[in-house]
RNA sequence: CGGGACGUAGCGCAGUCCGGUAGCGCACCUGAAUGGGGUUCAGGGGGUCGCGGGUUCGAAUCCCGCCGUCCCGACCA
């Protein structure tokens, strides 16, 4: 660990501390490939949570896993117009193999659709077959200019769901239904609470019929677009001939979607939840839970509070082969180590609960536990620990929700403003604003030259105002929709 | 890809202007004491100074090229 203790004062500049508090905390760390991330253990077992309970959604909402090639032909990609024209200045491109040039280069994949959906013409021909619920765990490519730990990488690690439908309106409720299935493992599990709604065409994904998204507002008031799910329309299944036919004999060509988030949550969870001391891990995600520390001095106290600490662990249950209902438990018994630094190192790293046990605690037949999220120190009793402390979890996971959802209510806008000071907010400390768009793509892109701030969504109408804006924020003409403002990652 | 800063031990840095024995703090190893919010003392290990070329008796230091990192733009999940 570095020399100085404090990290970098996020308001003075926001990257250092978020990059300070990955390395920091071992999330990742930068490897030898420009622009590529090495995720570690740390950050891992974070990710590893995410994909369980992730993958448990699709699951449960009738998908199944695959696996598809890294390599596109490169005349895949080019069949659907819109999307080689998105893809193709960010695509990397395997030229040679064996030691020859290749008679087609291979794309090595920035997404999957191209892949997919010709695999999905050769498996669908009936009414019968649709629809095809799929997902895949993969990573992919994309050659960004300017990258970030986890938030834009060269390489990243990602979840891709593809299906086809029948109809248009069975493909769009797929993907309302899926959009929701990631609205709640954010606001759930991650305790990130976002604004759900649809993409403007300009930041419609390529090839898309309707992009929605996920957009969450981090600590400088970005927004961080954490995941989207795409209706495709027939766009993709007109290039690849994905057609089937009806019940009433007809062929008809089939409606696709795709859905993704990706490692990206992870850099969404740090700049969401982290402070000055360091991450923030919500229970639900934390591979410990619980980190027990224990004080002694002499080898009589030692012997006795570790064995108190393992008591306790048999009761929760070994946080390495954790039952369900049991909580990940973490001894940390290493000797030469003041408890002191133990606590700032289990700070850094974000584990929500603390448990202190010293030759004082067991005397009154209580322990000390510390949250992580409020610092909030106090006495439990050990005959009621297991209760008690699965309720302070539980507590820490729905109060960090209420915390991160207030302080972007405190930033977000919704009564009408003038253009400059829309201007002066976009320029300073940045927030989601509401107000009218009046349609125009041209006013939202001279918005975007004016302000580098972007429509994030035309937001579901769960999120949007009472009163619905009247006129557009630069042009004043009449809105057609209420719009989400904001700068984003 | 344009502008700026930088690259020296695992991490953070000094040394570079003005060429001459590779340094500091933390971390790590050994020993002793210590132990309820970042322990102390003593001893020790660890380096092709980002890579390649050039100038020179001699290069971390000067020159050229390349690679990488960070920040600001353009692009994007």
């Amino acid at each position: 660990m570095a020399d100085d203790k404090k990290l970098t004062p996020r308001a003075e500049d926001f990257s250092a501390w978020y990059n300070e508090i990955v390395l920091r905390a071992e999330l990742a760390d930068y490897s030898p490939v420009r622009g590529c991330m090495v995720i570690r253990p740390s950050g891992y077992g974070i990710w590893e949570r995410m994909q369980r309970a992730l993958d448990d959604q699709f699951k449960a909402t009738g998908h199944r896993n695959a696996y598809f090639p890294l390599f596109i032909p490169q005349s895949f990609l080019e069949k659907e117009a819109a999307h080689v024209e998105g893809f193709a200045p960010e695509t990397a491109v395997v030229t040679h193999g064996g030691g020859k040039k290749l008679d087609e280069p291979l794309i090595v994949r920035p997404t999957s659709e191209t892949i997919i959906y010709a695999m999905f013409a050769k498996w669908v021909q009936s009414y019968r077959d649709l629809p095809l619920l799929i997902n895949q765990w993969a990573n992919v490519v994309r050659w960004e200019m300017r990258t970030r730990l986890f938030l834009r990488t060269l390489e990243f690690l990602w979840q891709e769901g593809h299906t086809a439908h029948a109809t248009h309106d069975e493909a769009e409720a797929e993907t309302r239904k899926m959009l929701g299935v990631y609205r709640d493992f954010m606001e759930g599990w991650m305790a990130m609470p976002v604004v759900t709604g649809r993409k403007t065409d300009s930041e419609r994904f390529a090839g898309a019929l309707r992009t929605y998204s996920c957009e969450a507002m981090m600590q400088d008031n970005k927004a961080l677009q954490a995941g989207t799910t795409h209706n495709l329309g027939q766009n993709f299944a007109k290039a690849f001939d994905l057609k089937f036919q009806a019940e009433s004999g007809s062929i008809e060509y089939a409606w696709n979607t795709s859905w993704g988030v990706s490692t990206r949550l992870i850099g969404g969870l740090v700049m969401t939840h982290g402070d000055d001391i360091g991450l923030r891990v919500p229970p639900q995600l934390a591979p410990v839970e619980i980190v027990i520390v224990p004080i002694y001095k002499t080898d009589e106290e030692r012997a006795r509070v570790l064995e108190a600490a393992d008591r306790i662990v048999q009761g929760f249950g070994a946080w390495e082969h954790r039952e369900p209902g049991r909580l990940r438990v973490h001894v940390d018994a290493r000797d030469g180590i003041k408890p002191g630094a133990k606590y700032f190192e289990w700070e850094m790293r974000g584990v929500p609960v603390r448990m202190e046990i010293g030759p004082r605690d067991l005397d009154k037949d209580q322990v000390v536990l510390v949250r992580r999220d409020t610092r909030e120190k106090r006495p439990a009793s050990l005959n009621t620990l297991a209760e008690d402390v699965a309720e302070l979890l539980s507590r820490i996971q729905a109060d960090m929700l209420i915390a991160a959802r207030e302080r972007r209510e405190q930033h977000s806008i919704r009564e009408p403003i003038t253009y400059d000071r829309f201007r002066e907010l976009m320029d300073g400390e940045g927030a989601f604003v509401y107000a009218g768009w009046c349609g125009d793509a041209e006013c939202e892109a001279q918005i975007k030259a004016d302000t580098k701030a972007t429509i994030r969504v035309l937001p579901d109408e769960e999120f949007r105002s009472a009163d619905a804006p009247k006129s557009c924020l630069r042009c004043g003409r009449p809105a057609s929709a209420e719009a989400v403002w904001a700068k984003a990652y």
